[in-house]
Order: C-alpha cells, then sequence, then structure tokens
DNA sequence: CCAAAAGTGTTCCGTCTACACCCATGG
DNA sequence: CCATGGGTGTAGACGGAACACTTTTGG
C-alpha cells in the first residue's frame, strides 16, 4: 500500500453472470434463489465479489466454473451496473457478464446442488435488485452482435441439426425465419459443414448433422447470416 | 454501515472520459498530461475516483463537465478495464466512458487550463496504462453504433452541411464515401431537414446548411446510413 | 477566367423476401 | 397409411455500389 489514492473512497465490486442456454427449443437462463441478505430468497442471478488479485474476466470465470463446471465459455461483459441503491445493503458496483453454454455439457447435479433454474427468457420472474435489466442489455448484445459473430455454436452441440441452429436463431432474434432462405444462407457460410451422420432423435425420416468448422471462419468474409 | 460483505475487500474505482471532437476534418480525441502520481507527465484520458453517493454515469458527467463546462453530453458506457496491474500504483478497476463534443461548444480557455490537446485519433501517442485499449474499444463502439444511431450531430454544430456530415462519417467509419451516394441516403432520412441558410464559409458558391431535427426520427423505421 | 467546392441521376448487380410442395419413415 | 418433421427453387423487389459532369462565384 503505497497510498496514492488513499483520500478517495473504495467500493465492493462484484460480477454478475447472466447464463443463457438453449433447450427446448428456447433461450433460457440460468438463475437462482439468492443464499444471501440482502435480499435471501429472491430469485437472482449469480455473482460474487472481486478479489484484489484477480480481473473481472477472472472472477466471473470463477464463479461460472463454480456453478457449471465449465471453463473456456463464451463470455462478453454487459456493462457496468453503478446506481448507488442497487444493492439493498451496501454500495455495491456490479459488472454483468453474460455467458452461452451448451446445456448438455452441464452437469445437472450441480444446479441441483446450488437449486438453480432453467427458466424461459421471455417469461423471466421479477429478479434482484437490477438484473432484469441486465439480463435485457446481454439481450440486447446478443442480438447486435449475432449478425457479426457466430455465437449460436456455443449454444449447441458439436452435431446439430440445421432446424436446431434455425430455432437458436429464432430464439436469440425473437422471430421467426423462414426455412428455406436460412438453409440458403447456411450453404453459402463455410464454416457449417456439412457431416454424414444422420440424427433421428426428432424425426422419423431423419436429418442431417451439420459440424462447426472454425478453420474455415476467416474465408467468409462477413457472415450476416 | 450494516457489514452485509465485510469479508470481502474494496477497491478503487474510477472513470476515464474519452473524449471525441471533429475538427480539421479528423476525429479528434481530448488527452492531456496526467497530473498526479503515478504516471505524472504522460499522455493520458483524463478521470477521476468514483465517490460513494454517485453512480459511473454521474462521476463520468462531472469529470466531463469540469473538463469542458458541458451538461447534457452524449455518453455510452464503453466498458470495465480491470487487468490487476493496469494501475502501476494501486488496484483500480476503471470503467471508460465515451463522449462526443462539438469542439465549437467547448471553451478553449478550459483546454489551455487543464493542458488538454486535441489530437488526431490517427496518430495517437502511447497513452498512461490501458488508455489506448479503451480509445481503441471506443472507436469499435462508434463504429458499431453509427449504423443504427445518429451519432454524428453531437459532433457538429445546429447547422451543418452537407459535406461537414459526410467528414463526420467518413471520419468514423475510417474509409471514403461516394458523394452522390451519401445525399441519396441523406434524403431519406427525414430527421435531416434542410434549412433555406448558406454557408459560405468553405466554398466559393456556397453550402446548404441543414439540421437535425430529433421529432422525425421515429417517423424513419431504421436510419442505416 | 479559373480554381475550388457544391450539387446532381442512372444503371447494374447482388441480396433479401415471399412463397408451397414433395420426401422419408416409424408407428 | 398417415402424421411428423426434413428438405428443396424461383421470381420479384429492393438497396447498395459504381461512376462523371455541371454549377457557382470569389479572387
Amino acid at each position: 500500500m503505497t497510498g496514492y489514492y488513499g483520500e478517495h473512497s473504495k467500493v465492493w465490486v462484484s460480477v454478475d453472470c447472466i447464463i443463457f442456454g438453449f433447450d427446448h427449443g428456447k433461450l433460457e437462463l440460468l438463475i437462482g434463489r439468492r443464499q444471501m441478505d440482502p435480499g435471501r430468497g429472491e430469485w437472482s442471478l449469480y455473482g460474487g465479489f472481486v478479489s484484489p488479485e484477480e480481473t473481472l474476466e477472472e472472477a466471473a470465470s470463477r464463479v461460472l466454473l463454480s456453478l457449471t463446471g465449465l471453463k473456456k465459455v463464451y463470455m462478453r461483459q454487459v456493462g457496468a451496473f453503478s446506481a448507488v441503491d442497487r444493492d439493498p445493503g451496501e454500495r455495491v458496483i456490479s459488472v454483468a457478464f453474460c455467458a452461452l453454454i451448451n446445456v448438455k455439457d452441464y452437469d445437472d447435479t450441480l444446479r441441483k446442488e446450488y437449486g438453480l433454474e432453467w427458466v424461459d427468457v421471455q417469461t423471466l420472474p421479477p429478479l434482484y435488485s437490477d438484473h432484469n435489466e441486465m439480463v435485457k442489455q446481454a439481450i440486447g448484445l446478443l442480438r447486435r452482435r449475432i449478425a457479426t459473430e457466430p455465437l449460436y455454436f456455443n449454444l449447441l452441440p458439436d452435431l446439430f441439426t440445421l432446424t436446431q441452429l434455425q430455432h437458436v436463431y429464432e430464439a436469440i432474434l425473437g422471430e421467426e425465419i423462414d426455412k428455406r432462405n436460412f438453409r440458403k444462407r447456411v450453404k453459402t457460410m463455410h464454416f457449417i459443414e456439412q457431416t454424414s451422420l444422420v440424427d433421428k432423435q426428432t424425426s422419423k425420416r431423419g436429418a442431417q448433422l451439420y459440424r462447426f468448422n472454425k478453420r474455415n471462419l476467416g474465408s467468409s468474409s462477413s457472415f450476416k447470416l
């Protein structure tokens, strides 16, 4: 402690994780009942305080790892939230992060252990503090980014059908897409590769499985899908 | 102090202001020599610590007001920067804000008082700490937002010529635009109104002056300009 | 009279959109 | 055999990109 900034006050800084998954054809969010005061028992995002020897990104990854067991997850900073009374107990500034995970990779026993639930983003209950606003901004961020970044793969298993991909797309955009136009555009995206495998889970006829190939990403100058 | 979060540590939180202006046909940035240790004398963005009774946005507005005398400035949060050693003195998390101001509204005596300089964003010197990265992200934000938000008016006087508007556009995008195509698109944007006034500063022939009309914003479903 | 900036239309091409029917198969 | 989801093509509209010359006037 060299005391450069001693005349100024410090504040608590936390991170909150907005964890999106795709299941039941919907975009879903992982939330839980808050385990501490103030606000104990309210629906809430999961978060944690930032310690002196970690970055915000590290803190968010730490929280995410503890909740889901997952590392190397797609994650983006949504923004800092700082209303003076946003936390009813103390002055806490929180930085929201959104993460996209593949629900199938996620160990459901961890979910139960923490008492977490997947809820449809369309029918979110009121959340603790400003967490609803955080979610709203996170969805806005996804919508803006999906046109220029292949986000969707993070929400799907390694192999997926075009129908699944389309549903992810529709869930994020919040609107329906024409199947034929969608498939036409996918054909032009060389980082989406057809495999010879067929999925027969959801249809009698069976659907071709596709795969994301990162190596072909550069070759598509712009993916607007 | 109710002591809810006593077991966690607090950190200093600051804001840094990335102040863009448009002059000499370029996008310019207002920077100064750092007045305090550590880093005294290095080129730097201007910032300030967040006090317990203000939000980040309020802190950024306070800094901006003190530097420029301007209130009600267009301002957006760029993001939080939190590398543990980003500040050589102490652990400080900083939230960057970018602001767009009209250079003509700005009192140049204040600039001299603080020892600030306008520098072309294309030829920025190395800045203190991670400030170059903040600027880079801010420019990225402007480029993404300019397609969906009429940012440019914040950089121009109330009355402006189409050539000026085009130059702002080119400065933000970093590429040249065809004059005829540009003017065609402007004609479809009903929130840009022609006035009967003529500016003769820059040409012998004179150029029509235009004005931004907020009331017509809604009527244009999407401004893609 | 000429330099310097303002102003103006058309054509082409590629992209997005709207739209409806056949296919394969398990039960 | 039929219900269910998978898969396919075309035509018209629209928007963006390329492109060059005329106008005005102060000096």
